[in-house]
DNA sequence: ATCCTTATTGACGTATACGTTAACTTATTC
DNA sequence: GAATAAGTTAACGTATACGTCAATAAGGAT
């Protein structure tokens, strides 16, 4: 079975996004395509790496901060390295807390722009009222 | 009723910002704290908005995008501007839309990560088995 | 052959979100 | 009254995340 590769701008194009963007996540070691000359070629595990990156860029995290994600799914799972388990462990539930915050976060303000909306919503219901 | 008001250092203490950040939400119209002399000088209402920035912060909103919210929020709710009434409400939809796509990218990565640990942990008692 | 498209590597430019330092005022304490 | 603490403005510095050239190379189409 062949894997399906892609060019720099094939994936720019899907993602909506510059080359010079997907160039620069390369140089951040966020990707790490093959090259056949001087040219990228992306197969399957960029894309999906490329995907898991536009995820936690619109989760509001730093390029940094999503590298250290997908270390986390990288890690190889060795089950004799139990310290490496432990320290996977560790981050994993560190990151979770931080995405639980964001689920508080995210319920409050959804909360309260829905209020503000049902509000419009009644007001303009009364305006129709009085206009017709 | 007296008003409880808060120093600059009060509230950088409170929410662990320094000043300069809170000076510089002011600048960028987040904030309008009264002044005496002056001294800035922080209300309730200062100290709501600004936990709503850090709110909006933790979300990965930009000040700009803070600035838009807090907009909504304080939008005067004007029964005979029926145009203004829609206005608000389109806006209001769009945010609740961006951060519906933000709860499916939420649960999404809280679901990945959970599968991590629940890894991690099976591999961590399987080496307490081996060892024991 | 030459032109067009797509790609490459620099290198410099830019907006955002503050940090840091300097120079100064005001209020309080010893 | 001299020092210390807390505040102010102004200005420059910095990290992140790209955008925008410029110069160049490689592969097809006419």
């Amino acid at each position: 079975m062949q894997q399906k590769l892609w060019t720099i701008s094939e994936l720019a194009d899907e993602y909506e996004i510059s080359a010079r963007t997907i160039r620069f996540y390369e140089d951040k070691g966020l990707l790490e395509p093959q090259r056949v000359g001087a040219n990228r070629v992306y197969g399957y595990k960029d894309h999906a790496r490329l995907k898991l990156i536009l995820r936690g860029k619109r989760l509001g995290f730093s390029l940094e901060e999503i590298k250290e994600f997908i270390g986390l799914y990288n890690t190889e799972l060795d089950p004799e390295q139990t310290g490496q388990l432990q320290f996977l462990l560790k981050n994993v539930r560190e990151k979770v807390s931080v995405l639980k915050q964001q689920q508080l976060d995210l319920a409050m303000t959804l909360d309260e722009l829905m209020k503000i909306e049902s509000e419009c919503l009644s007001r303009l219901e009364d305006d129709s009222l009085t206009v017709s």
